[in-house]
DNA sequence: CAGTGGTCTAGACCACAGT
DNA sequence: CTGTGGTCTAGACCACTGA
């Protein structure tokens, strides 16, 4: 009998009970995730669902896929990932790695109207802004910039900032993530990304700017995260179907 | 009546005549694509293949779902994405933007042990480099330094480099983009950079090292592209399902 | 050859938006 | 309430892999 908790559709139950197992270990990098068939077994379920967590794990660069061979599991990444966010502390948590953050400011204020614009709030409207810096294994790793709405900031201002996640306690309040979206550039290091990441001013740093909207799409967090490219990378990984070049140019496809 | 043109998926069919109608703007941005059921009706196919194409389209950012509502098309991004490769001669046709592109140095020779290593071929195996500068709108935008394994490399020294995209060249040549793997961080501008991409020595470049395999998995390219920030950079946007975040902690979900 | 994943059908019921 | 997308079933056939 399927266990047929919490309100999570099966897909969803499935892809998490999987990546758990990789996560664990239970199934060993290069070696095999069970079968379609013996999924759908295991949960007894038909192939829709299965196939549906096995994709999105694919996405995710957990498994690899490929047509006749049973799927496998992917060598781990050595970064984060680009194409889904994970907070700070739980990716660290993730990888078993220590952690930790200090916050260095923390401001109440009216915002600016770009601040304004990027909260998607009135110019003039209340906001939090906070600069905390996140370690890894002890090394300065990360300057983190924030801005939240007015409803969250309160939230936060309840908050032990330098204990564990926020993220978690944000979850626990009912504000979560739900859509979001980042930008990737590069960034020389100004006075106070120098100084509280250890490196030289004009030093590059691999910048991430996100924005984070609640499920009804009502964005609740701005952040500008820089990190010390030395401590920290991004990856993706994906497969490209081979029509996906030319719209136009069917082409030879001789394969020699 | 449907064209049932080539030997590709309907999914995948359906997929390319959506994305081509949003890049030919034959849907509006913010504005809705055909629901499921009239995509169903016009292909002839049932919801399966729709579906499948729908949501590789919004794992992509072209198009954005949300229950109850229709499926809307995404306000195209500045930059390129992180999650899907296009070739750069490819992503800037997309974007209407001028580009170009001068080789600086082409270089067959043995391969230096952590060359060979990427490129997963033996030690001192013949190998293909190329220094290649990318240009968008006139401006110096990216330094590109590929390696190509001898069969590939073969191909191209037959090639014009300077001329239009070699992406297009190696598929006609059979040879395509199947498993991509990228890794993106920041790096500061060596004396090559800085001379070509007119920046100072020092100045922050973002880089993405990427490497190519076919369909069968074996690797043909490893590049490292360096761009100017100010000139590009990359996005990605997703939906996060609420339960992701806690696998341990259901959590209160007081929405106020 | 048997087993794998890839694709597709034709239904069904549900959760949610907007009217 | 209707129409939307979200989920799922129980089949089917195909393409590919490896013994």
């Amino acid at each position: 009998m399927t266990p047929a908790r919490h309100g999570l559709p099966m897909h969803r139950q499935i892809e998490e009970q999987l990546r758990a197992d990789i996560e664990a270990g239970r199934y060993a990098p290069g070696e095999a995730i069970p079968s379609e068939a013996q999924l759908c077994a295991m949960w007894e379920v038909s192939r829709g669902p299965v196939r549906h967590a096995v994709a999105s794990l694919a996405t995710q660069g957990y498994v690899r896929k490929s047509q006749g061979r049973p799927t496998t599991v992917r060598i781990p990444p050595i970064g984060q990932r680009v194409d889904t966010y994970t907070p700070f502390s739980q990716w660290a948590r993730s990888q078993r790695r220590r952690y930790g953050q200090r916050t260095i400011s923390l401001t109440m204020h009216m915002s600016e109207p770009e601040q304004a614009e990027r909260l998607g709030v009135r110019p003039g409207d209340r906001i939090l802004d906070m600069v905390r810096l996140r370690l890894l294994d002890g090394m300065p790793t990360m300057i983190e910039r924030s801005s939240f709405t007015d409803e969250v900031g309160t939230l936060l201002l309840k908050f032990d900032l330098d204990s564990d996640g926020i993220s978690d306690y944000l979850t626990e309040c009912g504000i979560h993530y739900g859509v979001v979206e980042q930008t990737v550039d590069a960034i020389a290091a100004d006075e106070l990304d120098a100084r509280w990441l250890e490196v030289a001013p004009g030093a590059p740093l691999l910048r991430v700017r996100r924005t984070a909207a609640g499920d009804d799409g009502v964005v609740w967090e701005y952040s500008d995260d820089r990190y010390r490219p030395d401590l920290m990378t991004f990856n993706s990984s994906f497969r490209r179907s081979a029509a996906d070049a030319g719209a136009g140019t069917p082409g030879a496809r001789a394969r020699p």
